[in-house]
DNA sequence: ATATGATAGGTAACCTGGTTGTCTTTGTCC
DNA sequence: GGACAAAGACAACCAGGTTACCTATCATAT
């Protein structure tokens, strides 16, 4: 019955949106107001290495400002901490709390579980599927959306 | 290997994002510039029925004030234009000129060679499989995106 | 016939997540 | 020491949203 081009568009809109607003829910019933997906990229990224807040500008693809206004909430809540670099004054180096590592770890479960929602739905096969077959498009895409490589997946323990 | 959650959510998300980018650059190369999705939906919400901007809010689930910012967007690039309606002095009928259905098509067109082009690559019954297990998806969700039942397919010629 | 309430639209202030441009401080390399 | 690169701070701006509030017009009930 050929959907169109803008369609399938829509649809992988649909998808994103549908898991993401579940998730954010979910963590505000959780306690944890308001977490953005922006949020949470950022704290994967600066946990995945991203020291410094330039260093996780250049992992999100945008600017340094915009990052530095990202880690400026991230802070307020608590779920990052700056410190001056006792090797280079210039720096101040970003890590992410325990109080941040628990939000990232809720979130992940949150997703893990909407995920595992929908596999019951339509089959362990086909999702895994659809995700290999994603991988392809986003991957053969002359990519703006920087490879996500640095996601970070062993969430590990607060320390 | 297990892929989390939070992984799907971001193919989902990159996915929709290699495709509109590269609609836009093709229209940008097409010599329609800035051309965004939001401009796509509020022109495709307009042609199909949504005569003011009151309506056209509603349709796309945002406040009437964010439709009217973004009919003036349209309406300055010469794509939707306001009349006056003859039976009621408080509205203004919109409608999508000619050079707005122009862009429609255009846009439909390129959307509908990068789905193809995917297609090729995975395989038609794939494709298909995709996008209905992504529609059920969406439409499971305790749906934040209303359903989309207003999008028009058949632009239809300009008159 | 008019008062009441709903609706269309407009204006303004504000938020978020971006942008560019400019500046200072600090580090590195020659 | 001088030139340049990099980190961060600050400001102005933009897009696409929000809420609050106002006026004009229409519909309806009494």
């Amino acid at each position: 019955m050929s959907r169109s081009g803008a369609d399938l568009a829509l649809l992988l809109l649909g998808g994103f949106r549908s898991l993401v607003d579940a998730a954010i829910v979910e963590l505000a019933a959780a306690g944890y107001d308001d977490v953005r997906p922006v949020h949470d990229f950022a704290m994967r990224a600066i946990a995945g290495g991203a020291e410094t807040t330039s260093e996780l500008g250049r992992r999100l693809s945008v600017s340094k400002q915009a990052a530095a206004k990202t880690v400026a909430v991230l802070q307020e809540r608590g779920w990052v901490r700056r410190e001056p670099d006792p090797g280079d004054a210039r720096r101040k180096r970003l890590e992410v709390t325990p109080l941040g590592f628990e939000v990232l770890r809720r979130g992940e479960a949150i997703f893990d579980q909407l995920r595992a929602r929908w596999e019951q739905q339509i089959g362990r096969d086909e999702l895994t599927a659809i995700e290999t077959h994603l991988a392809t498009l986003v991957g053969a895409a002359p990519g703006r959306l920087d490879t996500p490589g640095w996601i970070v997946h062993d969430l590990g323990e607060p320390t």
